[in-house]
DNA sequence: GCCGTTTTCGGCCCGACTGTTTTCAGTCG
């Protein structure tokens, strides 16, 4: 699809207008660049259907960023673009990646010294250049260091399954001084994206300089980069910044609101206000001089007319309107879950036995696991063949009675991870398979094919009617990997058509499917499973990146299928 | 450059903190 490579190039204009001085059009550019990045349809397709007229209707595209797109489509390429880039040849986008430059020093920068990229830049640093420039100075010389440090260190962003560990950990101590009465995660964090630049917590505080002191007095704190009456902002020794916002009890949701973001869902849900002669801020919504809203999210949302929503969908991708009218989803809970049916054991790959792992899934208040091993070819995972599957089959038959003559209304469900072939086929046979009671197909080798072969292989691995589930459909690692080259339309038709499961695999290197595929397959009316793919019996608790990702996506409860009791379940299986 | 229940012009979210040009521009979220 065009769509992103149109998108990233908007942003870059977006970009050298800003620094060029222009003011208003970075605002249209960037909105349109989101606006293509989160559309579904194929920006080459609506522009084969229906020309010209037909983008103008996509959000954002006007007459001019219509006819940009157009020059795209014919030619590769943007002549305004290609202008800007010559007047202005530097990497702007990697050098604003650095904290504490923006459009008008960078432009400084180049103009001063020639600064071209993160490489120029680092020799001016070494030779102690920037310093002096007018406007500079010694601690902005410092602080550019310090940010190409950074970058280097961490690319910039991180998983958010990397740092939600230590998130909970802030917030748990945070919650012990006992001046600080109310407390939550911010950003994108609260919002679960797959990766997270920075961390955002607010907090109620009775005595703001205590607070303060002892937030950025953590050992793990680096770096203070700012510490004010109702802001602090630190650098932890993992390589990710935290910002502490102390907020009056009278503002805690409008700051709530707005430090949650996106910023897009911010500036509809502001503009809402306007509209109603209101202003919406983080100290909270007012008519006039005189506050009449501010202390939970709920109040500021209903005034403005919306329902509350969910902060996973605010992204400003369809979710106001849906909140206008109260027509937004009813998103699946963790508590609706009813088992975990990606789970390996030591008979594979995993760290845990059978037994281990039922007890942990009864700890954790379901009602069936399944057990689904690596298979044969997969060597370096000690893949089952047919005979040991059979084996513990035979095995999973007596837990289960064992679980009965103890009373406890607990289902051990005996799948597997079975391997799609290139050519498609599966590497256990279908006559084993049908013993099972379900089957995961999943891609683990030759996961460079083109699209065209992939997305046969992927299709004729779901018309066998064995096979239950496509795990961790895209095959992407984050930060490592991307997805297969594919036609995901093609798969999701089939899906419907045969009646394939989805997977929604909470591993939070997969968090795959994602929101975004999750919202196209719900579309489609493809169900999906939230499964966790735990290797240990811990892992199972990853299932609530899997929720995030559900709510990213809109997922309901009727989307899912393990919110299901285990008889309806299996019903369910082909 | 886009957009419209103040619609074809005039507005486009709003405030805190930092560093440096010492009164405010730049950056960030």
């Amino acid at each position: 699809m065009k769509n992103q490579e149109l998108a990233k190039i908007f942003f870059d204009i977006a970009d050298y207008l800003e620094i060029d001085g222009v003011s208003f059009k970075p605002y249209a550019y960037r909105k349109v660049a989101l606006s293509l990045e989160s559309l579904k349809e194929d920006v080459f397709e609506i522009y084969k259907n229906g020309g010209i007229d037909a983008l103008k209707i996509i959000p954002g595209v006007g007459e001019g960023i219509a006819k940009a797109i157009e020059e795209y489509l014919k030619t590769g390429k943007i002549k305004h673009f290609e202008d800007l880039k010559k007047k202005l040849p530097f990497k702007v986008e990697e050098l604003l990646r650095v904290e504490g430059l923006g459009p008008k020093k960078v432009k400084i920068l180049y103009q001063k010294l020639k600064i071209k990229n993160l490489k120029d830049l680092e020799k001016a640093v070494k030779l102690h250049k920037i310093a002096p420039i007018f406007g500079f100075g010694e601690k902005t010389e410092k602080n550019i260091i310090q940010g190409l440090e950074f970058l280097k260190r961490s690319k910039g962003r991180f998983l958010l399954g990397e740092i939600m560990p230590t998130v909970k950990e802030v917030i748990k101590r945070l919650k012990n001084q006992k001046e600080i009465k109310e407390i939550s995660v911010a950003g994108s964090v609260r919002r679960q994206k797959e990766t997270i630049g920075d961390i955002d917590i607010l907090v109620v505080s009775e005595n703001h300089k205590k607070t303060a002191d002892f937030f950025i007095s953590m050992p793990e704190v680096e770096k203070v980069w700012a510490k004010g009456d109702t802001k602090c902002s630190v650098r932890f020794k993992e390589g990710f910044d935290i910002d502490l916002r102390i907020i009056p009890p009278k503002s805690f949701g409008s700051a709530l609101q707005y430090f949650t973001g996106s910023k897009e869902h911010n500036i509809a849900t502001r503009k809402i206000a306007i509209e109603k002669g209101l202003k919406l801020s983080e100290y909270g919504l007012f008519k006039g001089n005189k506050q009449i809203a501010g202390k939970t999210e709920d109040e500021v949302y209903k005034i403005l007319g919306l329902s509350y929503i969910a902060p996973e969908m605010r992204e400003d991708s369809g979710e106001i309107q849906m909140a206008i009218n109260g027509k937004l989803p009813k998103l699946v809970e963790l508590k609706d879950i009813k088992g975990d049916l990606h789970c390996h054991t030591t008979a594979s790959d995993g760290k845990n036995s059978i037994e281990e792992i039922v007890k942990k899934a009864i700890e954790l208040k379901y009602e069936y696991v399944g057990i689904s091993d690596h298979t044969k070819s997969l060597f370096i995972t000690n893949g089952l063949n047919e005979k040991q599957l059979l084996k513990q089959n035979e095995l999973i038959k007596k837990l289960n009675l064992n679980l009965k003559d103890k009373n406890l209304k607990f289902r051990i469900l005996h799948g597997c991870e079975v391997n799609i072939l290139p050519d498609g086929s599966l590497d256990i046979k279908d006559k084993v398979l049908e013993k099972l009671d379900y089957v995961i197909a999943s891609v683990h080798s030759n996961m460079k094919m083109n699209s065209k072969e992939m997305t046969a292989r992927i299709i004729k691995a779901m018309e066998n009617s064995n096979v239950d589930i496509f795990g961790h459909p895209t095959g992407r690692w984050l930060g490592n990997r991307d997805e297969y080259q594919m036609d995901f339309d093609k798969i999701l038709e089939t899906a419907k058509k045969t009646g394939t499961i989805l997977e929604i695999n909470s591993s939070p290197y997969r968090l795959d499917l994602n929101g975004f595929n999750i919202r196209r397959a719900k579309a489609k009316g493809v169900k999906m499973i939230i499964n966790t793919d735990g290797h240990q019996k811990e892992q199972l608790e990853l299932i609530e990146y899997g929720i995030g990702q559900a709510h990213k996506g809109w997922a309901e409860r009727s989307d899912i299928i393990n919110t299901l009791p285990v008889e309806d379940l299996l019903n369910y299986f082909k």
